[in-house]
DNA sequence: ACCGTAGGTTAACCACGGTTCACTTGGGGC
DNA sequence: GCCCCAAGTGAACCGTGGTTAACCTACGGT
């Protein structure tokens, strides 16, 4: 392994940092987690499944995590930061034109679904066992990011109130995140250009071309 | 209560019939445990809980099923069959034109989706609970009715591979089947026309209008 | 060389929840 | 009127699984 100077013990703060490259024992397990409890669901995933799955036993996740549920909670929080984050540097990365901007949006998730099934699914099938106090929080998070689409939505159609602007969003977002059921269909570049085209054409349905 | 001759003691095949009327219990407590899976998770319910939504006792369930799995079996069972059997139905229907075919079947899952978010929410979160053999059933029955959807927008746009149609497909159910995350947002009418909108139009995308 | 500590291990603990049991009861058919 | 059975009830049983405890073992810094 390359010399490292001092790699700082071990950053108090590392909720945020993924070290992609040699992964932390925390992070391993924030993976392996992640891909079971897509697979089967959080309730039905025990700890030493997880601890099996990163090749340590069951009670070894204690010394990384207070408990199973904040295992849950981190992974949750995570998704819903990087997505917020990520959706707003798209929007404002993509100028002033609404319909660039939607494109932007519909791209960056499309890609976030492709590159993370499971946690698309854990997403959306596990935040209801979340303790009030985390569960919470994700909502916000979400919110934050449903009202990003929102704003790009109803830019693109003036006419449409908040609510319809809304239901769009999520009709949208349920197009997008159906990747994970159909997993291996075609190659991903193909996958992407498919959801993409669907998604934007499902987004601007109803809405009269701009004047130009 | 009204005269009612001899209505056929039992019913031994009770499992298709839903007496909307005067509810047994047996449908008493599957009515009840859509909702509360859908609310909490199937694995998060206690007996105890379905036996109180519906005035009984835990233990109770076991004069009516053999097993708490086996309630989340028919329910999901029903589910599949309904909608395989109400999507043919629809396509046998709507006459030979693939666009007024497409439009039947959405506009076909679009109610069934809006009357019954709940069913839609346990139907692809907690498929994964059931024991392989039931599971498998309930997958059979979703491939044909996906097979059904397949088959129709495969006839609409002949260029397109059946691995194109089929996640198109997919998409255009994860858009209807948002319903649920998107609640109480709209009036049913008027969510209605978005969703069935937004679902042909993005059924659609890259189809070039037929020859007319 | 010597600690302290991070990170594991195994065994035990304990609560929760599905299931079974023994026992009631109210209503229909003979 | 009597008997039987469907449908409940409360108590007990017991497996599963999250969590804790006690103990071990390398390193990295002094």
């Amino acid at each position: 392994m390359p010399s490292e100077p001092a790699p700082t013990p071990v950053a108090p703060d590392s909720a945020l940092h993924l070290d992609a490259a040699r992964p932390s024992r925390r992070e391993q397990i924030l993976r392996a987690a992640a891909q079971l409890f897509a697979e089967r669901g959080s309730r039905a995933v025990g700890v030493d499944d997880i601890g099996a799955a990163v090749g340590v036993t069951g009670p070894a996740i204690y010394r990384h995590f207070a408990s199973k549920d904040a295992v849950l909670a981190e992974m949750l929080l995570r998704i819903s930061e990087r997505l917020l984050a990520g959706g707003r540097a798209t929007v404002a990365a993509a100028g002033d034109d609404p319909a660039a901007q939607l494109a932007a949006l519909v791209a960056f998730q499309v890609d976030f679904a492709l590159d993370n099934p499971s946690l698309i699914t854990v997403q959306d099938r596990d935040l209801g066992q979340l303790g009030d106090s985390d569960a919470a929080q994700v909502r916000r998070l979400q919110r934050r990011y449903v009202e990003e689409w929102v704003a790009v939505i109803g830019r693109l159609d003036p006419a449409a109130g908040t609510r319809t602007c809304r239901a769009r969003a999520h009709a949208v977002f349920g197009l997008i995140n159906s990747t994970p059921h159909s997993a291996g269909q075609l190659p991903r570049a193909q996958m992407a250009d498919l959801l993409t085209g669907m998604a934007v054409a499902a987004a601007s349905s109803g809405v009269r071309p701009t004047s130009s």
